[in-house]
RNA sequence: GGAGGGGUGGCCGAGCGGUCAAUGGCAGCAGACUGUAAAUCUGCCGACGAGAGUCUACGUAAGUUCAAAUCUUACCCCCUCCA
């Protein structure tokens, strides 16, 4: 990674500072061309998901970060390219979406990226266009003479990415091979189309990024770029971005912004540091002081790391909610919860509190995943209500009116309200 | 097309007729310790059931057997070598 070194162009002095940076193609010929505003580059989603998630944040950063320094993003779907799987670095292939299910995707996948930048007309402006748009039309045999014929086999079968799935117990299939060969044509599309001259991607994207440059080079004797950021892991070497339940995705509706806000709250002491830098606004000087931060003033820094990043995903309003419930839940002496707004709540009946157990709530709420699993837990001592231990004969009691409402938790993380009614 | 090897729980990987809901590792969850962190130690880790137990699972489908992840057959998929 390159660091210390300082560019002309104020996008690449930022994006190396703040570690977006893992390689480019002719470095010096980039710096220059990006000194110029309203430059356009383009990122390539899949599209096999409802939402985005964490793993795709450094790329929407990048992207962001680029529009701030007045280029044009370009967010390109893979609507067609999803009808095929990107082998690269999978050990699985990719489960092929049908129509319906891409378009379903396509629509909210737009809705996630709509807080991270601005769309628009105007010179700086994002703009989202869909690669099926001019890959469902393709003509095969005018595909392979005029494009086909600037890829080399020998060279293609050399690239990592590819190499990884034709030696270990994997399989690469014809389809999946031409990924790369589609991805380079989105490139020379856009060149065409968009006057766009960089391509974005993960550093696993590298060898599809070089393709294309290479295709745009012989095809229109253009010299176009391909610029990579690290990949988004964990100190531990982990990928980053999954809990419990799964992926931290970036749409509120398939995880709370309390859970996701929660989420950057406890992250590793030694990833915060990176992830200020990756994640918010605070300027590289500002994240510098942190650095040697430690203990409880580090902790501290969490907390800004899980705003910043929660307000730019999420907006302003939703920390509000977020704080409030992060003080009912954690710091609340009295059990007051009427701030705790944005917690899973449970309604329970008066009439009923005698017959439901504490098993069923933990199980209907979706607190746990089985009864059985609910058991396992207040076997373990891990179950609490207003942050009492109880055990499996615990009952709601009688005398509570009508509104009262508990916290049960599941360790000290998970929690739930249970409203009387 | 031929020969051989293989498909086991989220992943890796043992098991190769009963003692197998399936060793072990990773991941995950909880407890202790802490800082809503890490490391460490302890427990848990298919579903249902208060429990005895019942059900569902070892690529798919049939079969042999009192009994199958383990044997047979067909099919599907992957890998290696040959043509």
């Amino acid at each position: 990674m390159v660091s210390r070194m300082t560019y002309k162009s104020s996008f690449l002095n930022e994006a190396a500072a703040r570690g977006f940076f893992y390689q480019s193609t002719n470095l010096k010929a980039i710096d220059e061309f990006l000194t110029v505003a309203g430059r356009r580059g383009y990122l390539g989603f899949d599209i096999t998901a409802k939402s985005l998630h964490v793993g795709h944040l450094i790329p929407i950063f990048l992207l962001r970060l680029f529009q701030k320094h007045g280029h044009r993003p370009i967010v390109l779907a893979g609507g067609g390219t999803t009808k095929i799987g990107d082998p690269s670095f999978k050990d699985k292939t990719r489960p092929i979406l049908t129509d319906e299910e891409i378009a379903v995707n396509l629509s909210s996948i737009k809705s996630c990226l709509v807080p991270f930048l601005k769309f628009g007309d105007r010179k700086s402006d994002a703009i989202m266009l869909n690669n099926a748009d001019w890959l469902d039309k393709l003509e095969y045999i005018p595909f392979l003479r005029d494009i086909g014929k600037y890829f080399s086999v020998n060279r293609m079968i050399g690239f990592e990415s590819v190499k990884a799935k034709l030696t270990a117990n994997n399989s690469l299939s014809f389809s999946e091979f031409n990924y790369m060969v589609l991805q380079a044509y989105d490139f020379y599309e856009l060149c065409v189309k968009k006057d766009c001259c960089i391509q974005f991607g993960g550093q696993d994207q590298w060898g599809n990024i070089v393709c294309g440059v290479e295709l745009i080079r012989k095809k229109l004797g253009r010299e176009v770029f391909g610029f990579t950021n690290p990949l988004l892991t964990t100190s531990s070497g982990q990928k980053m971005g999954k809990t419990a339940k799964g992926a931290v995705w970036l749409s509120k509706e398939m995880l709370s912004p309390y859970e996701f806000w929660q989420y950057w709250r406890n992250v590793d002491d030694a990833d915060v540091i990176k992830l200020m830098y990756l994640f918010t606004d605070l300027n590289v000087e500002e994240i510098k002081k942190m650095e040697s931060l430690e203990g409880q003033e580090l902790n501290d820094v969490k907390k800004i790391l899980a705003d910043e990043i929660t307000v730019i995903t999420h907006g302003r309003d939703s920390l509000a909610d977020v704080h409030n419930t992060a003080a009912g839940m954690f710091e609340n002496a009295e059990n007051d919860f009427s701030s705790a707004m944005t917690v899973p709540k449970y309604y329970l009946k008066r009439s009923n509190s005698k017959n439901i157990s504490i098993v069923d709530i933990m199980a209907e709420s979706g607190l746990c995943a089985s009864r059985g699993d609910a058991k396992r837990l207040l076997r373990g001592n891990g179950v609490y209500i207003n942050d009492e231990t109880v055990a499996d004969d615990y009952k709601v009691p009688d005398d509570l009116p009508v509104g009262a409402t508990l916290k049960l938790s599941c360790g000290k993380k998970k929690h739930i309200l249970i409203i009387l009614e």
